[in-house]
DNA sequence: GCCGTTTTCGGCCCGACTGTTTTCAGTCG
């Protein structure tokens, strides 16, 4: 309900642009959209009292009577209104890199385009040139950009030209640390959304301070030209923006190889090192958390902008930028100093949304990577994994691990190789056997149960009792409707030898949507059952995902963070998972693989009717336990 | 259409880059 409602408001917002509505109340339905998508309640619930609504951020009366519309209707007449005035293929181009509100209205209304088709053949026959402000570079830009749009639909998973988190992270380390071997005297990093740890990513912003001139023209000298660059939007001293494709994806998950190349925008900004602080600020964003910043700045007499916060000598807006003028910043070195000086505590990259992260009184406390001690999902060959048991375990010492759990999938996954009773008994004598014979690393063996459509487990009982740990997965049947999804996930939350619910909603990030459980009920059964839910780190899942985790937190769930580990490099990936679990503010005590080892044994073995975990020697094979 | 450490009415973030312009509009982040 809450997405729903968001995209509709959003479409608003939208729609209102293209029709030339006023600018302010367009962005205001922008704003009533962000409001609802951050909502942690069902807006359902809240919207049954309308001074609830009316006392969160962004709505205000008009806005909070079409939630109710929408709640009780399900539609916005006045949507639908907007809707009938705009041809259905119009709002879509508006996703088109360069083609703003503005150029696509006077296009629409002047040339009849009406879609991406009518578009593409304006462009071909050149009827876009000479209409006011387009001329002919301003019309082969645009014709760039929709080949280049129309490319990324072709080969991107959803056609949204959006990068997973995974994918976009390593190639921003690869460019961040080419063009320091470019400029070996400045500082570069990369900020935005991926810094923000977003589960997708439009664009890579990359950062850099040089030390001089001229190193600053070798910087984008390099960036414009390096490899994989296949067309230049704009280049000027301060900012550079590229078109970089194709990128590898992965094959591993499955996407078709010859459409396993994605292009992605990067931008280079130039700042110098004295406003390294306040760039890398203005660049991390979120867009919203800037504009919040700024007005919090114009509020205290100062205004902020990259270069720093400054006074506001100017409220008029006449005179020049005041970096250009020479007036010495308040601050701007660090973050630090400029959150400092607007009367704000330090606020990590992954709160900086405009989500009431201003309001806070101190540095959230957040997990950290090092924090996390334990891996409780993890693969071997017995399955579907590459990493023999000894091998994973040797893997999990290197990376400081105290605890490693083996948990392959179950008989019902039989493309994973999901193990038979019979199998299982001989994987879990052979784990204990590694785990009896390595030192400095406590091996558990588990399993990663299926979750059968009806929600019950895929081994019996006394199976299940012989293992140390049960992560509890779903992995089939998840087109179901949310009542039987809902269903199913509290009904394996309530097996009382479940540990963990394993990637909550079976979703894959730009692939499919996933369980569309009732969440709040999820965490109920979780937090009452003393289940940890997972983040599953890998950048295709992502599961919870950053608002369900925040969800997760605020119900008083526990939660664990885990790699899903297939192979060595998976273990690469937990990063991302720490990153969607700040976004969603969890601190370490809550979050089970940050425990010290013999509270985390002590917490699975009371699943286990309270024996010592792990278990040693042999199963005491047809004896129930 | 929202909002108030300057405002209940009149504002609403800031700067860079580009192209079509002799002073600025559109777009982006």
């Amino acid at each position: 309900m809450n997405e729903a409602l968001s995209r509709r408001l959003f479409e608003m917002s939208r729609l209102m642009e293209l029709l030339g509505e006023d600018s302010f109340r367009a962005s205001a339905h922008a704003r009533a959209a962000r409001a609802v998508e951050a909502m942690t309640d069902d807006v359902a619930e809240v919207a049954a009292d309308r001074a609830r609504l009316l006392a969160i951020d962004g709505l205000g009366p008009k806005t909070a009577d079409k939630v109710i519309e929408f709640v009780r209707t399900g539609a916005i007449a006045e949507h639908a209104e907007f809707l009938s005035r705009v041809p259905p293929g119009l709002p879509e181009l508006m996703d088109i890199p360069g083609l703003g509100p503005k150029t696509l209205r006077l296009i629409w209304q002047s040339a009849g385009v009406t879609d991406l088709s009518s578009l593409r053949k304006a462009l071909a026959e050149g009827t876009l040139v000479g209409l006011p402000r387009l001329g002919e570079k301003s019309v082969e830009k645009i014709r760039q950009s929709v080949e280049f749009y129309v490319s990324q639909r072709a080969s991107g998973a959803d056609g949204t030209g959006r990068l997973p988190l995974g994918v976009a992270m390593p190639i921003a380390e690869r460019v961040v640390s080419y063009l320091g071997s470019v400029a070996t005297g400045a500082t570069i990093a990369f900020a935005g959304s991926l810094r923000r740890g977003k589960e997708t990513i439009g664009d890579i912003d990359i950062l850099a301070a040089p030390r001089t001139a001229d190193e600053g023209k070798a910087l984008t000298a390099a960036f414009t030209s390096m490899p994989g660059v296949v067309g230049i939007i704009s280049s000027g001293p301060t900012r550079s923006s590229v078109r970089v494709a194709p990128v590898e994806a992965s094959s591993r998950w499955g996407i078709d190889p010859s459409r396993a190349s994605v292009g992605v925008q990067m931008d280079l900004k130039i700042v110098p090192p004295d406003s390294w602080g306040a760039a890398m600020m203005y660049f991390t964003g979120s867009k919203e958390h800037n504009v919040a910043m700024r007005e919090r700045a114009r509020a205290r007499g100062m205004t902020l902008n990259e270069y720093g916060l400054f006074p506001d000598d100017d409220p008029d807006g006449k005179k020049k930028p005041p970096h250009n003028r020479g007036v010495v910043p308040i601050a701007s070195k660090s973050e630090s100093e400029v959150f400092a000086a607007l009367g704000l505590a330090y606020l990590p990259p992954e709160c900086r949304e405009d989500q009431g992260e201003l309001a806070l009184a101190g540095t959230p406390e957040l997990i950290r990577i090092e924090d996390i001690r334990a891996e409780l999902h993890a693969h071997t060959t017995a399955s579907d994994g590459r990493l023999s048991i000894i091998e994973l375990v040797e893997r999990a010492k290197e990376r400081g691990l105290h605890v490693i759990a083996v948990t392959d999938h179950s008989r019902s996954s039989a493309v994973a190789g999901g193990l038979s009773i019979e199998r299982l008994v001989e994987h879990v004598e052979a784990v204990r056997e590694v785990a009896s014979k390595v030192e400095g690393i406590t091996v558990l063996a588990g399993s990663e149960v299926d979750i059968l459509a009806d929600g019950s487990l895929d081994y019996p009982d006394d199976v299940l009792g012989w293992l140390d740990v049960v992560v509890a997965s779903p992995h089939a049947a998840l087109s179901q409707d949310p009542q039987t999804a809902t269903r199913r996930l509290v009904r394996a939350i309530r097996h009382p030898m479940v540990n963990v619910l394993g990637h909550p909603t079976g979703r894959q990030i730009l692939r499919r949507p996933g369980l569309p459980a009732d969440m709040a009920a999820v965490y109920a059964a979780a937090r009452e059952c003393g289940v940890a839910l997972e983040i599953n780190t890998h950048w295709i899942r992502l599961d919870l995902r950053d608002t369900h985790v925040r969800g997760a937190v605020e119900a008083g769930c526990l939660l664990a963070i885990n790699s899903d580990v297939h192979e060595a490099s998976d273990f690469e990936n937990l990063r991302y998972g720490v990153m969607t679990a700040r976004r969603g503010g969890l601190a370490a005590d809550r979050c089970v693989n940050a425990w010290p080892r013999e509270r985390l044994l002590e917490w699975l073995g009371s699943k286990r009717g309270g024996r010592r975990v792990p278990s040693a020697g042999p199963i005491a094979r047809g004896r129930p336990l």
